[in-house]
DNA sequence: TGGATTGATGCCGCCGGGGCATAACCAGTT
DNA sequence: AACTGGTTATGCCCCGGCGGCATCAATCCA
């Protein structure tokens, strides 16, 4: 049994004529005669009563001929929706990130990729910056934003974001935009620092900020959360230094001074993941990062007067 | 695209290596190879991720490998389903007959026929005797009961049954089984008469009954309806004389008489008609035929005197 | 009755699909 | 490191199934 037999078989149920039906099959008329005998003889039924003159479906050839078109019909759809996937217009996609993510790029990427493949549905899991990786891995997630560059060979990553960190502290603070001059100034201040371990770059990169003013800061608490974070300095519980993205959706009496080192928001994800899905997430991000403010210091700066005032 | 490389697809995809899908499908493997590759060339879907060692569906390729079982299991079933109507099994049957035919063969063949296939739908249709030929041509039914020959040469016919003629009469009516002797003795009593018209085959032989007896019967009222028939009899309107199966269900203060002469019950059909139920239909009712009392007029007589006590 | 049109059949050529051998590659194992 | 067993892909060749052509048998129509 093979579709080319079915489908001659349909030609000639709507033309009921052997020749009409062959013309539009694009064969000879005794070829077609042929494919509906053996069709008939597969399958143990007779179609077409025919007899050297007319032809008309059987009781069986109509049932056959009403059901077939929403079969065949079917198959379409099952290819059409198999290239959607493949073009990566449908599908899912599992995105792992920090909380910090969610006050950069990723709400205006999630944005441009839901309305650029409406088919995808997305879900997001908020994955503290150490296990992402580990997510990745076994599968649970397809893509994640780290500030970390990944080690591991089975990973792909491209930089997404370069930004400043900045020095977070109470709106009251002693510390403002017309006193402050330097890291040096708070060499007595206790600090909110992350807890990944002292081998992560991110955190390595955060401590030699502190190391060019000749000193390490004293770490009144650690968490990994920068919401928590935020919420410890404005109880006045300690300072923090955590990328500039962070000001944006904070209404909290909170002041971001800007610091001269930056560091970088990763997409790291499973290298030649099969899923096409991933490919254009990775796309739409790449194009988010590259129209987002290049200098982020200008408007960052805007930002801090607007919320000084 | 054809079924072959499906069905090539899905079992590559149960067992996620080239060799032992080969084998199970009785090619070698580089055929195998080659047909994935064709349908992923059809498809414009890459549907496998192979390097060289390991083969895993992509995204695509499993959305296919589920939505092809069900797939095919439907093409399974339109087969089945259309090998079911090839033999007969499953179908519509509209049947026309006579009331006269419900007294007599026409519920036994009915109870077996529905009994040995049950798929079959049958309706029903209570046909005039002279409409009923006609309505078989306009493909209004499939089978009718007559007592008629057909003449036309669209169609076949079969007899179904033989049985006598009875003289129907009210109870209280001076004739009774004891006083009956003949026809002859009916001269001067009004009579119900079938309106069939007088070139009816039925009709003829109704009258040369009475020819035989050297008179034409005296017509009060005519009807082609047994029911009605009855009924006016009942009422002590005029005598009738009926095929015995009438005397079976009716409890009416009716009395039969059984009549040497005997008339038909055919069973006609369209001529080489394309559904096979109707073949089917024809075997149960010369079953049910064949068993049917070979000499009624034993059993009628019991019958006549019980009801006469 | 002869021409036209229908589906079926005999015959033959061809090319697409399959088999064989082998390549390229990879993971353990010795 | 070299070997070994096992993976899929590729080159080459051959064969059988499928289609085309010519024809037949039957039917319809003029």
């Amino acid at each position: 049994m093979e579709l080319r037999l079915l489908r001659a078989f349909r030609q000639v149920a709507t033309d009921l004529n052997y020749s009409r039906a062959a013309e539009k099959l694009f064969v000879a008329q005794p070829a077609l005669s042929r494919q509906i005998q053996s069709l008939e003889d597969a399958m143990g039924v007779r179609l077409f009563d025919r007899d050297k003159r007319t032809v008309r479906l059987t009781a069986a050839g109509a049932y056959l001929n009403e059901q077939l078109g929403s079969w065949f019909d079917t198959l379409d759809h099952l290819t059409e929706q198999a290239q959607r996937i493949h073009n990566g217009d449908l599908g899912d996609l599992r995105i792992g990130h920090p909380g910090s993510a969610l006050y950069s790029v990723l709400p205006d990427a999630l944005a441009d990729f839901s309305r650029l493949y409406p088919g995808v549905v997305t879900s997001l899991r908020e994955v503290n910056e150490v296990e992402l990786q580990e997510a990745l891995l076994q599968q649970k997630i397809d893509v994640g934003f780290v500030r970390e560059l990944p080690q591991d060979p089975r990973l792909s990553s491209r930089m997404v974001l370069e930004e400043p960190f900045s020095l977070v502290l109470p709106r009251n603070h002693w510390l403002n935009p017309s006193t402050f001059t330097s890291l040096a100034q708070c060499h007595d201040e206790p600090f909110i620092l992350p807890a990944l371990g002292k081998s992560i770059t991110y955190t390595r990169q955060l401590l030699s900020l502190f190391a060019t003013h000749g000193y390490t800061p004293k770490a009144r608490y650690e968490s990994n959360y920068g919401a928590t974070i935020l919420r410890l300095v404005e109880k006045g519980l300690g300072l923090a230094v955590l990328p500039i993205s962070y000001q944006s959706g904070t209404s909290l009496n909170l002041r971001f001074l800007i610091l001269p080192n930056s560091t970088q928001l990763y997409l790291i994800w499973r290298m030649n993941d099969p899923n096409p899905v991933v490919n254009n997430f990775l796309a739409v991000c790449e194009q988010v990062a590259a129209d987002w403010p290049v200098k982020p210091p200008e408007l960052s700066t805007e930002r801090d007067r607007f919320s000084t005032e």
